[in-house]
DNA sequence: CCGATTTCAGGATCACTGATATCT
DNA sequence: CAGATATCAGTGGTCCTGAAATCG
């Protein structure tokens, strides 16, 4: 008895889409979503990048891409330029605004964490990074 | 560095989305989605409900259930009818296709959490089990 | 010609809002 | 009247397929 509750697949969704609540309120009130933190952080870390680099490195999805990277350009956040080297491919940079816009994103999302894992200790949180982690490498991860 | 990875908000949604992935696949092999598993395990270990009952127990937005309703009972799995006690309300009933169809699904899901769970020991999946119940029931769960 | 890249058009599911008609 | 119920219409994000144009 109990299937819903038992069932693991539900928990999982159940916890997820509540930690996607969060993290879409909160960077709702920054004009951002997602995918838009996704991409600032990997030109941050990684440098310019191809946009099918992009959707390899982010897991968007190639068609995704394009429509994400517009938004981010009519913010100022990233500037998109042709390739010279290889004219089928643009080339995303950091601006300064994606910079700062980053920083501001990056001190909502430790808010959030902070929220979703209230109810657990330190040494719970890692073991649930751990589980995680196990899981999503053993499944092919697109990072 | 690697904000990406360090995420647990990302990780939860890769662990949730791949999740989420095994099981709608293996459930449209048996025509069905989650909310059909959803209402049919709620009728049969609660009995015949309303609709409003049915949005309560499994999650389903109210405004959703009409749907998954409507593709339950022109599969013949569910019964709808009104209620003579209170003619605002429909009472909902489970047929012997449905506790078929259900049995199958059951079937289904086990396979899908054995192949999602696989690369966790036992004591694990007891663990990952305990720490996302925690999660789902500080944050107020919808069943 | 083959393959990679970007782009566009669209489908399906899901979470969610809001309005309406009916009944208590 | 207020409140509950079922229903319908519609939005927006996400995941995903397919197809076109351009270029290597």
């Amino acid at each position: 008895m109990d299937r819903l509750r038992n069932l693991r697949t539900r928990l999982l969704s159940l916890a997820a889409n509540h930690s996607d609540r969060l993290v879409n309120e909160a960077l709702a009130t920054a004009d951002a979503r997602k995918w838009h933190y996704a991409v600032l952080a990997t030109l941050a870390e990684q440098g310019p990048a191809s946009q099918s680099q992009l959707s390899d490195r982010t897991g968007i999805y190639r068609s995704d891409v394009v429509a994400v990277l517009n938004e981010l350009a009519t913010r100022g956040q990233v500037d998109r330029a042709p390739n010279p080297a290889d004219r089928r491919q643009n080339v995303i940079t950091l601006t300064p605004a994606g910079r700062r816009q980053l920083g501001k994103l990056d001190r909502i999302l430790s808010g959030v964490e902070e929220e979703l894992l209230a109810p657990l200790t330190m040494p719970e949180r890692a073991q649930l990074t751990r589980l995680l982690t196990t899981l999503v490498d053993h499944h092919g991860h697109p990072m």
